[in-house]
DNA sequence: CCAGGTCCTTGAGTTGGATCAAGGAAGGGC
DNA sequence: GCCCTTCCTTGATCCAACTCAAGGACCTGG
């Protein structure tokens, strides 16, 4: 069972944001875990489905000769865990402290709705991910790092519009990935990734730090315009 | 409208097909589409839901210079049309002549039961489009068209596991993409793919024609290693 | 059976991003 | 504060796939 095996020593770092977390559980359990812990593996029975309650998720393939790509991020209010064969093909990992609701899906299948709840996420999910085979197939580099960007302060500052001035106050934000798994996300090298935000950061469109993991839009056009 | 557009020209070859077609369709209506013809357009206001009865169905990505991307390949069961916010962000075009069942959301969500069938299918379908991901992002040329080739021929002889041996008994199997369109999934020029599938052919691992679209997989072992 | 369009194939040259390599800045533990 | 690990950054070189180009095969309608 290395299902529940990271949890132990992941109390004290969680402890302050599993307070603030347990929104409506309707059937399921909150578990916290640590940074880069493993929250389920590639090729574990699945039956539970899982929603992110605070923090940040990466579901993520190995290959055999330790190729990786990150499939997806979930962050706050994103379900996960649909498996086709009833094992996972995916392994997720928390990408920072993270508190996750746990839900038995046979306790969910009894409760009338919940079907419809979980389509429409999935739907989401869906869009999401056709948006990243959009960028993997057919964006380079810049593109799909500013679309990242774009994606992490949806989040922050959900401004629905921009004034078309261009928006002059910064957006800050704290991006959960370093620069390796931005690439295994992106189906970028951490190289590549690196030099296309120090090349943003030299045309004035992001600034970067003070800590790792900081970006600070400057000019949101600029990034929107990028990503394609 | 150009929603319901292409369906008066399209009678004629798709007649023979409809026939066989209609299985059970709960709450929806069977429509015949032809060849490259549009189901619904990036952008069209959403509400329905779909169902490839028998066919194939591309969902594709426009960017605004021409780039062009399919995310999503449906063959007879898959189910489409989901949207966020109304309006869809894909493009559905029929590769072949293809009935679709078309469902009213609204009528299916007085169903009970149906939304756990939905959500089913959508798990099935983030399933592939990680996939799809972990291939565009990590994986070569010989790669993607070897999974490519897996896709069609599963939906064929649906043989659970080959023999160890290597079966010897070649599978045929009819590719509804023209090359242009198998790089717009794979995120490949046309060239490449067109160069890539001769080189499988000279290795002897596929032949390929008679007709166009036409593929004949003669080491399906070859082809699952290949495909990673 | 032929004409014209669409699709496929192969060659030659280019390039964006990968890989290899080396150092520098954060950050956590003692 | 210092050490050690992890992460970030930049440079140099290389290569898989792209682009441009030119034929050849297939396919549909007349």
């Amino acid at each position: 069972m290395a299902f529940y095996g990271n949890q132990a020593e992941v109390r004290t770092e969680a402890k302050l944001r599993v307070q603030d977390a347990p929104r409506e559980c309707h059937v399921g359990v909150c578990r916290a875990y640590g940074k880069r812990h493993a929250i389920f593996r590639q090729g574990d029975k699945a039956g539970h489905l899982y929603r992110v309650e605070s923090g940040a998720v990466a579901l993520e393939i190995l290959l055999e000769d330790g190729r990786r790509q990150l499939v997806e991020i979930l962050l706050a209010g994103d379900l996960f865990g649909f498996a086709v064969d009833g094992s996972f093909e995916e392994t997720a990992i928390a990408l920072e402290a993270t508190v996750v609701c746990v839900m038995r899906q046979c306790d969910l299948e009894r409760t009338d709705a919940v079907g419809w709840e979980v389509a429409h996420q999935t739907g989401r999910q869906i869009t999401r991910a056709h948006d990243q085979l959009m960028a993997l197939g057919r964006k380079n580099a810049q593109e799909r790092i500013c679309q990242l960007l774009l994606r992490f302060a949806r989040d922050i500052g959900d401004r629905p519009c921009a004034e078309p001035g261009g928006g002059p106050e910064p957006i800050r934000l704290h991006v959960p990935l370093t620069r390796g798994e931005m690439g295994d996300y992106l189906g970028l090298s951490l190289e590549t990734v690196c030099r296309t935000m120090s090349a943003l950061k030299q045309l004035g469109v992001i600034a970067i730090g003070p800590r790792q993991g900081d970006v600070t839009i400057l000019a949101l056009d600029e990034v929107r315009r990028r990503a394609g």
